[in-house]
DNA sequence: AAATATACCAACCGCGTGGGT
DNA sequence: CACCCACGCGGTTGGTATATT
C-alpha cells in the first residue's frame, strides 16, 4: 500500500514513508512533541513538508492508534453517528478512541456505505433473491472477521515499524494546539507548573540566564514526570525565539539531536 | 500461470478556520 | 479590517494486495 516516493517542486519528498523516516518522526515527536508542524521536519531531519509529517503521525505513528479491523460495536457506532452527523469524520472519531478519521473514512467508503446502500435497497423492496444471498454471505464473513478482530481491538498490535528503541518510550507528546498556540506568558506559565513555586517572570529570566549553561535536557532516561520534556520545550522555544529559526539555530538543534541519538 | 478486476488504505490536495499581527 | 500563517478537515487519488476469470 505504498506510493512511489518522489519529490515535489519545493524539494519535499512525497509518497510512501520509509522505515527510516517513520523512525525519525516517531522519535522526534515522542521526545519533543509537535510544537510546530511546519518547522518540525527541519528539526527532525526529514525532507517532508509539515503537513505530510502531521498526517503520518496522526494516522499511523501515534502510539495510541488502534490498528486492525473494526468490531461490530465500532461499525454500529459509525453507522449511527454517520446517520446523525453525515461526513463529520472528526466528530465521529471522538467516539472511537484509537481510530483515525482517515481510517474511519476509508472504512466507511469501502464497507459501511455499501452496507447502508444494501439495507436501503432491502427496505425499499428493490433487492432480488440473488442480492439478498450475497448480502447474507458478506454479512457472515463480516461477522466472522469482526469476531476474530475484536481480539485485536482489545490488544492493539503495535505499528509494524515500531523500533526496539521505543519499547520503553513513555509518551510525552505535547499537543500541537496546546503548544503552538502558546505565547510568552503561557509558555512561562506551563514552565511554572513544572518548576513549582517560581513566578513566570523568574522562570523566564532564569531560563535566559542559564540557557547557555544548560545541558540538553531531553533525556529519555529521566522523564518520570515530564519535567525534562517541559524544560526542553522551553529550551527549544527560547532558542527558536532568540534565533527566529534561522539556519544556524536549526543546524544547532539538528546537531544536538544527532548527538542525542548516538548517545542512546 | 497469467491477465484482469476489485478492494483496500496510505497519502495527497484544496479549502475553511482561527489566531496573530 | 485585512492579511498571513499554521493547522485541521474532508474529498480524492493511486499503488498494492487479493480475488476472479
Amino acid at each position: 500500500m505504498v506510493k512511489a516516493t518522489l519529490v515535489d517542486k519545493n524539494g519535499f519528498r512525497k509518497g510512501a514513508w520509509s522505515k527510516e523516516e517513520d523512525d525519525k518522526l516517531r522519535v522526534y515527536v515522542q521526545k519533543y512533541g509537535h510544537w510546530n508542524w511546519r518547522q518540525l521536519p527541519k528539526f527532525a531531519g526529514l525532507s517532508r513538508c509539515g503537513k505530510s509529517c502531521r498526517l503520518r503521525w496522526m494516522n499511523y505513528l501515534r502510539p495510541d492508534v488502534k490498528r486492525g479491523n473494526f468490531s461490530h460495536e465500532e461499525d454500529n457506532l459509525i453507522l449511527q453517528m454517520h446517520e446523525e452527523l453525515g461526513n463529520k469524520w472528526s466528530t465521529i472519531v471522538k467516539k472511537l478512541p484509537g481510530r483515525t478519521d482517515n481510517e474511519i473514512k476509508n472504512h466507511w467508503h469501502t464497507n459501511l456505505s455499501k452496507k447502508v446502500k444494501r439495507n436501503q435497497s432491502v427496505s425499499s423492496g428493490l433487492v432480488d433473491k440473488e442480492q439478498s444471498r450475497e448480502t447474507s454471505q458478506s454479512e457472515d464473513s463480516q461477522t466472522e472477521k469482526s469476531e476474530t478482530e475484536s481480539v485485536s481491538v482489545n490488544s492493539p498490535p503495535k505499528p509494524h515499524h515500531q523500533p526496539d528503541i521505543l519499547e520503553n518510550f513513555p509518551s510525552q507528546e505535547i499537543s500541537c494546539s496546546e503548544f503552538s498556540s502558546m505565547n510568552n506568558d503561557s509558555v512561562s506559565s506551563s514552565v511554572k507548573g513544572a518548576a513549582d513555586g517560581f513566578s513566570p517572570a523568574e522562570i523566564f529570566q532564569d531560563s535566559v540566564s542559564d540557557f547557555w549553561n544548560l545541558p540538553f535536557l531531553a533525556d529519555n532516561n529521566d522523564n518520570q514526570d515530564g519535567y525534562h520534556s517541559l524544560l526542553f520545550t522551553e529550551e527549544v522555544y527560547m532558542h527558536s525565539y532568540a534565533f527566529n529559526y534561522d539556519d544556524d539555530s536549526i543546524d544547532w538543534i539538528q546537531q544536538m539531536m544527532q548527538e542525542l541519538e548516538y548517545s542512546n
